[in-house]
DNA sequence: TAATTTGGTAAATAATATTTATCAATTTTT
DNA sequence: AAAAATTGATAAATATTATTTACCAAATTA
């Protein structure tokens, strides 16, 4: 009986708190390793010790974010039946997380996605098993008759996390408000019926 | 009788030219200044003579793409009757933008974003010109009873515009092929109609 | 207890962005 | 038409930021 639970030396917890605490309030461009290494409260030569630079910071902040994020998605399945019922609860959830968590929103809709390492990092595995759960529910729906078998499942999740994605965008970028459970009822009627009269 | 073309030194004309191309392979964070410079074949100094900083750059190639594309939309408007078929045309033009404008879409879909200045760009302004557009046509479409009266216009906005990028991001990011067409209907059909069979 | 690893610092160096001084060619003013 | 001012551009200096290196003390392992 072993554990294998890594415990994270302190210099190392400082500056991943540092970098979630600064992007609060600022952009991943505007930090310098210097501003980081002031907030955590170490030197800078410790942040090249732990993290290859200032963006793999940025990717293990996104990770840990993430990891929660999936955690909290597979509790909030368990014992959801149908595809549909499933679609509800991923739409609620998911705009719950850039509502509630908007360090969270900003690096995943702003920051990431422009540098090519992103995609090869731990924290874009991890969505692209989001990718992967909310595909195999599309598909469930098709089989099960719940959900139309003439859209291609890919452009029915594009249509979900651009629609939810960009629903959240003022939240994550001016911080304006959204209210989950409006946003989530408006957009599951939309996505399920469509605009059309 | 006086023509109001302000026309732009070679040397300007060259900077913007080599943002483009440079835009086509790499991502903005990985173009220094230097390389822009040497690409286009002038001096480091006289990109600050034109420009505030590379930011500024981008934002000003942005938003001469932009230009042109507002250009197309309101000849791609002209003549065509009733709030959905708008839509329908919309949905299409801007889907055929970002599958044949790679930087255009790379642009706007994952480099501007991030930054604050974006924000207060002529470039944002022309989005947001677009984004009144397509508010207006679909008031106009709920007005005339084409469109539900229950969904809010802006979560209408948000589905199509979040839609049409998310299926659009493979392009940018991974240069997937994107059949404008296909892509087109299929994204029409899901918003007008819904997933739920 | 000697050797090694770990967590960390401080300072040097490298890479990049930005500013400044300068200049020749053109345009405007007198 | 000459003098003054502006324009388009350069080259080099400077400032900022990122990154590497050499080193050290405490803790752990052999």
């Amino acid at each position: 009986m072993k554990t294998s639970i890594t415990i994270n030396p302190p210099g190392k917890l400082k500056i991943i708190d540092a970098m979630r605490t600064l992007l609060e309030e600022r952009t991943f461009e505007s930090l310098t390793i210097s501003d980081i290494a002031f907030t955590a409260g170490v030197t800078e030569g410790l942040i090249y010790k732990y993290f290859k630079d200032k963006r793999d910071l940025l990717h293990h902040v996104l990770k840990e974010h993430y990891d929660h994020f999936l955690v909290q998605i597979e509790r909030d399945l368990q014992g959801i039946d149908g595809a549909l019922n499933k679609l509800r609860k991923i739409i609620w959830s998911s705009i719950e997380r850039y509502a509630n968590h908007r360090v969270f929103a900003r690096i995943i809709l702003l920051e990431v996605r422009n540098s090519e390492e992103y995609f090869h990092s731990e924290a874009y595995a991890l969505v692209r098993q989001f990718n992967r759960i909310l595909l195999d529910i599309i598909k469930e729906g098709i089989a099960s008759g719940e959900i139309r078998d003439t859209l291609p499942p890919a452009y029915i999740r594009n249509a979900i996390f651009g629609t939810i994605e960009h629903s959240c965008l003022n939240r994550a970028i001016f911080n304006e408000p959204v209210s989950t459970n409006d946003a989530a009822r408006i957009i599951t009627e939309l996505l399920l019926n469509g605009i059309k009269r």
